[in-house]
DNA sequence: CCGTGCCAGTTGTTGAACAATCCTGCAATA
DNA sequence: TATTGCAGGATTGTTCAACAACTGGCACGG
């Protein structure tokens, strides 16, 4: 008698199904709609620098450009309004924010709620998470040691966002994403961007390793001290 | 020669103007496109509760009774989703979230960081905020002593979303404003949301003084503390 | 009982259309 | 000269109608 009876499934079998299940969430997630795939198409070029500050567009050569339909890229650019990444302003059209001195005020108010909080009181800092804190300031430091100035901003970008999912939580960690996107749109608008992250890795390697000690306290109150200093030097290099 | 030169407005001309424009910016905001209309009036239907949990929101049907059509309802429909009071499942539809224990879990991992944080360590906390801390808390005892459960409960929400906004953060303030609509989703699948926020009220007047007399410190660890009180207490009596 | 194929209903997406609104340039005017 | 008025063009806000892709349920057949 066979092994592969029509009505008992072989071992193995349930397995293979959530594997199957699970693929093809994943491709649900990278494909997704039309609509997410043009706002992460346009959002990449913004975070990217590609897409400056206050520059505008245009709907229909921008559908076009992206081979979409307009109400489909309407959609798109909804969302990244919602998002912060772009502004739309009434009957002219969406441009790519130009943050201020306010809205950097506004996110580092907002970070250093976050990041302190998250550092001191996250519920999920297991030697894992830590470990992934480590990691983003060794790769601060690798991509310094290449002269590699965007590198050591990702790596900086890595290291909060490391900081925040000690939180545990998912929205959280969503949250800092968008924050930290719109952090890139603020960079792209200094004079030198690449510089201006250098100065900080010994704060990441000094704050990990408080936190690496078990002295929660001490690295929330440094992060939040950093953090203070980052955005004033921050409000300084802001043009007008 | 008269002071009103065509080429030198008179003073105060400048602040007139100011004011023109934001008047006009209120009325856009109130008014704003049919998109943002259909988000209000279907956000306001399910934290209001008319629409529960799980209930299907077919765009044909819904669009014809919004009055809009199906392309802008979409588009509101999309606003709802990544404000996380919908969820899209692909294919199938949009339908009324059903927050689960790991949703109201992260919800309050983000609001153990957020309200203490913002207690403890917000910028904004004049006496002005502080007074609306305790105004809130005040609402809370007048619809106590009136039997308006109701009541209670938007004082609660009040209550916290002033604490949120002595950190003088306008991103912080949207966002709790976001999560509070969440949290009233998650009450609505209780079975007596009526009488879960009463206890409740002591500590907010608790919290309250304790700011009020300048121990921000002790205000934090308190919310802190009834805030995992809460979430364990919402937990018990949350459905399957 | 289990699998298969069909069918109706809904979503995802498109293309075209139209009114409302904004911007620009130019002429008219004081 | 500087302001006002106005027409023209471009873009947005919104609607409508259509169609392919997909889902769920139901009947059919083994």
């Amino acid at each position: 008698m066979s092994t592969t009876g029509p009505t008992r499934p072989e071992p193995g079998f349930e397995s293979v199904l959530d594997v199957l299940e699970a693929e093809r969430r994943a491709r649900r997630t990278v494909m997704s709609t039309s609509a997410e795939r043009a706002a992460r198409t346009v959002r990449e070029q913004v975070v990217e620098g590609r897409l400056r500050s206050g520059t505008r567009l245009p709907e229909e050569r921008l559908a076009a450009a992206i081979g979409v339909s307009r109400n489909t890229l309407r959609e798109a650019l909804s969302q990244l309004v919602a998002e912060r990444i772009l502004v739309r302003e009434a009957h002219r059209g969406v441009v790519v924010a130009t943050p201020d001195a306010d809205d950097v005020r506004d996110l580092y108010a907002v970070r250093l709620v976050l990041e302190p909080g998250a550092l001191e009181h996250g519920t999920a800092a297991t030697p894992a998470a830590v470990a992934r804190v480590r990691d983003s300031v060794a790769e601060g430091y690798a991509a310094a040691d290449r002269g590699d100035h965007a590198g050591i901003g990702d790596a900086n970008q890595h290291f909060h966002r490391a900081v925040v999912s000690l939180a545990g939580s998912p929205r959280l960690d969503a949250q800092m994403d968008l924050l930290l996107a719109e952090m890139r749109l603020v960079f792209h608008r200094m004079g030198d961007p690449e510089a201006f992250h250098a100065p900080y890795l010994a704060d990441n390697d000094r704050i990990c390793a408080l936190l690496e000690a078990g002295d929660r306290g001490a690295a929330a109150r440094h992060l939040a001290d950093y953090l203070a200093r980052a955005r004033d030097h921050l409000l300084g290099e802001l043009p007008t």
